[in-house]
DNA sequence: GGTAGACCTGGACGC
DNA sequence: GCGTCCAGGTCTACC
């Protein structure tokens, strides 16, 4: 189990507070952090040479950029991974000084992005399943640190390109998000927005400055949903989807029911609430189907055949369709580790891949 | 249940 | 620099 006990591993340095956070014996934060487009969209910033994650967090006392780093690493953008890095300890450097509590909270918050509470009875199943991603150890995805997070990063992915999906999440961080307070320069300097400020924004503020188009009001509608009143609760609660109790069908029915999600994007908050089963099929899987399985057709057609090619993975397909496709888009872009935000952006476009 | 068209933005392209 | 076309998933109306 990872993570920074009490009193253990945390220092003060000049700046902030550092900790000591714990990993499972197989992770790599480089391949394992980028390792999911998610990885590249604000507040979110993987920096290539120094192979730091750098993530603006809001914690109880307000904001907080926190870098991390894997105990080890050399320096310098590299395109084989040193594999022997794994299980080392992450070391988190935050831009202020940490009370206990949010110290747990940073632990609980990069715990869920990367992953590491992800079930290695699962892991080694995938990995009986589809041989292929076990030398390269590859089995966890990426993720936001909420998942109110990751249901507005699906909804700004639908019906647009990459570099809109990248642009609209800068935005909603620039208009919406709560501002850190440090001199230091960092890549993001705001949040992403909490339901709380996403809900009381006017459609034409989200429209006119975020640029989110026609997903203003969905944005909004999903927000109020996701937001604590002042009794604690909420119309929907996260940790009802969260529960690995509750069962796939419900979790997959309620979230078909939510403005702006449909299909493809349901399947896909599925699989980021770590329930693997469904593929969130869209034009990219109809690109794939094509280039890499050789299917011919129809793009309904040629999304069947993907489904029916997955099917046999059970549980485990979305992860190793995913990993498929990722890895053609390395052998076109290069290790996901050495990608940068802005530049590299424009070649993940279906016509460019 | 299946299909067509509208919804927006940003990039590519032609002039 | 301007106008046009196109890609992208969801939603609604219609058959």
């Amino acid at each position: 189990m990872a993570g920074a006990r009490p009193g253990e591993g945390k220092r003060e340095n000049k700046g902030g507070s550092i900790l000591t956070l714990r990993v499972p014996n197989d992770f790599h934060l480089a391949r394992d952090y980028c390792s999911y487009g998610y990885f590249l969209l604000a507040p979110n910033h993987w920096d290539p040479p120094s192979s730091t994650l750098f993530r603006v967090l809001d914690l109880a006392q307000g904001p907080t950029v926190v870098r991390v780093n894997q105990a080890g690493l050399a320096q310098g953008v590299r395109r084989k991974l040193d594999l022997s890095l794994c299980g080392k300890p992450l070391r988190v450097r935050a831009s202020r000084t940490l009370s206990r509590p949010e110290q747990t909270q940073v632990k609980r918050l990069l715990s869920r992005m990367l992953r590491l509470d992800e079930d290695a009875a699962m892991l080694a199943a995938f990995h009986r399943l589809d041989p292929r991603w076990k030398r390269p150890g590859r089995g966890r995805l990426m993720r936001s640190p909420t998942l109110f997070e990751d249901i507005v990063k699906t909804v700004t992915s639908c019906n647009v390109t990459w570099p809109g999906t990248i642009g609209m999440n800068r935005r909603l961080c620039e208009v919406l998000g709560a501002p850190i307070r440090s001199n230091e320069r960092f890549p993001f300097r705001r949040t992403f927005p909490s339901a709380e400020k996403i809900g009381r924004t006017r459609a034409t503020t989200l429209r006119g400055r975020c640029r989110v188009g026609y997903r203003d009001g969905r944005l909004i509608e999903l927000a109020r949903l996701f937001r604590v009143s002042r009794n604690g609760e909420a119309a929907l609660d996260a940790g009802w989807f969260e529960n690995p109790g509750t069962p796939d069908d419900a979790i997959h029915d309620v979230l078909l029911s939510l403005p702006g999600i449909g299909p493809y994007a349901a399947a896909n908050i599925m699989q980021l609430l770590g329930r693997y089963d469904r593929l969130p099929l869209d034009s990219e899987s109809v690109r794939h189907g094509r280039d890499v399985l050789g299917y011919v057709g129809r793009d309904a057609q040629v999304m069947k055949k993907v489904a029916a090619h997955f099917e046999p993975f059970g549980e485990h397909a979305f992860r190793s369709y995913w990993f498929e496709m990722w890895v053609h888009y390395e052998k076109k872009a290069g290790p996901s580790w050495t990608w940068r935000r802005e530049t590299d952006a424009a070649q993940f476009i279906a016509s460019k891949l």
